[in-house]
RNA sequence: GUGGGUGUGGCUCAGUUGGUUAGAGCACUGGGUUGUGGCCCCAGAGGUCAAGGGUUCGAGUCCCUUCACUCACCCCA
């Protein structure tokens, strides 16, 4: 019986894997010039750290996390995010005793119980960068700055950068009150979920695609117009400050994050082409969660990144599909040139060349049309007869030119000059 | 959790009102070219038609059940 991957989890093979790559390239060069460092969680952790964390009326906790128990019988639960884990080793490892700004950035594997679909899956791949120990509008400004930088060097076309304030501890509850107000007169035409929500979370209501209640949401209280002085001072000047960047901005009100943490920025990185799941990074501040967690009362702001939804950009806004490289092919030809190919293969790699070579003995003939398949710019050809005249041939898999090479001491460094020229 | 769509060689799909040996293209292997790839020509290999049950003289085709994949809702990256 052939055993499938589990629902959800999907491999990721060598044609796709070359632009996943690629995309883990560009995420090291462009936060590394931002001074993020690179942190590596666990992907497991005690249940509670995200019951607390995430907030225990969230749908992630409380209907999408792989929780089971252990032997000793702790509740373990691979991680739905990062920023958690992310917080709680801040916390662990007194990394707020640097005295400086932590900027931190992480790359790996999330799990969430939730039906698979376009851009969605059970186990999906997040980017995550976290920064701790300001409050200062600059530093949001960084954080969306350097998002925006990641997209645009990856030539994400049409990306747009959404921003919200959600307020704080201090002006959010009236704005809470001055919903509740305005939807409990129209509670009858509110959809089902959103009945529950505002008792829960009259925030959310906001964020309903159903369109009666987005109708109704749209003439609903505005955020802005509660903020506390600080809150709008804030938010004043990451605006500002987005302009001087000359990163494109679009304020959106009513763009609410799903997260309990959150608090005054919030952001989205937005795409015309990923269908239904169109965000693709989405993130903010949450200057309360390093003490929730049992920290000092540090600030904190962040964002999380879709791989699969980044890399279906990607592909589509390609037309050739990209390939793991290939400068030399070593096609022998009997035992005896084996045996020389595969020491020659070996110092060519030394040269850091990308060699490939024949391992089965087949004809000539299908040996050059391995060497199309394998994408080899040049193939080199050892024979009997090549051999026995102390000499190579190396051939132009573009152009069909081929060189014979004397075999001696100056053979490596001839090949590598003309993979080079 | 709810709804829709789809399951036929490795891949993309045809397959007529049910009718006897289930097809094509691409990919693969070999040959045409005894040691030279992509194009062309020829040949070959590869399928319990998702699984199980039912109707029928006869099922890839009709019915039922299950499973898988997929899209959408919910939610999120």
């Amino acid at each position: 019986m052939e055993i499938r991957s589990i629902r959800g989890m999907n491999d990721i093979l060598p044609e796709d894997s070359i632009l996943w790559k690629q995309v883990r390239d560009t995420m090291h060069y462009v936060l590394g010039s931002y001074g993020f460092r690179e942190i590596l969680i666990p992907v497991l952790e005690e249940t509670r750290l995200f019951q607390r964390g995430i907030g225990e009326t969230t749908d992630i906790v409380e209907k999408e996390m792989y929780t089971f128990e252990d032997k000793s019988g702790q509740s373990l639960t691979l991680r739905p995010e990062a920023t958690a884990s992310i917080v709680r080793a801040y916390v662990q490892h007194h990394l707020y005793a640097s005295g400086k700004v932590e900027k931190l950035y992480f790359w790996g594997p999330m799990f969430r119980y939730e039906r698979p679909q376009k851009g969605r899956y059970r186990q999906f791949y997040q980017i995550d960068v976290e920064a701790f120990g300001s409050n200062d509008p600059t530093l949001d400004t960084d954080i969306i700055a350097s998002l925006y930088d990641f997209l645009t060097t990856l030539n994400v076309p049409g990306v747009t950068i959404e921003i919200n304030s959600l307020g704080c501890p201090n002006c959010r509850p009236a704005y809470h009150k001055a919903l509740k107000a305005y939807f409990s007169d129209k509670i009858d035409k509110l959809c089902p979920d959103c009945k529950s929500r505002l008792v829960r979370n009259p925030l959310r209501i906001l964020d309903c695609k159903v369109e009666t209640c987005h109708e109704l949401a749209l003439k609903a209280p505005n955020i802005h117009e509660f903020l506390c002085d600080t809150c709008k001072n804030h938010f004043q000047g990451v605006q500002s400050y987005l302009e001087d960047l000359h990163i494109p901005t679009r304020l959106n009100p009513m763009m609410v994050r799903g997260l309990d943490y959150y608090v005054q920025t919030t952001f989205e990185a937005v795409s015309e082409n990923l269908g239904a799941q169109n965000a693709v990074a989405g993130g903010g501040r949450y200057d309360g969660l390093v003490k929730q967690l049992g920290g000092p009362d540090i600030p904190g702001i962040g964002y999380a990144m879709g791989m699969e939804r980044l890399i279906m950009i990607l592909q589509d806004i390609r037309k050739e599909p990209l390939s793991w490289p290939c400068d030399l092919f070593i096609a022998t030809l009997g035992d005896k040139a084996r045996r020389y190919g595969i020491t020659l293969a070996s110092k060519i790699r030394k040269e850091g060349k990308v060699c490939e070579f024949s391992y089965e003995p087949k004809s000539l003939k299908a040996l050059m049309k391995l060497a199309n398949r394998l994408n080899a710019r040049f193939t080199a050809i050892i024979g009997e007869d090549e051999l026995q005249r102390k000499e190579i041939v190396l051939r132009n898999m573009a152009t069909r030119e081929q060189t014979t090479l004397p075999v001696d001491d100056t053979l490596t460094e001839k090949i590598t000059g003309l993979l080079d020229g």
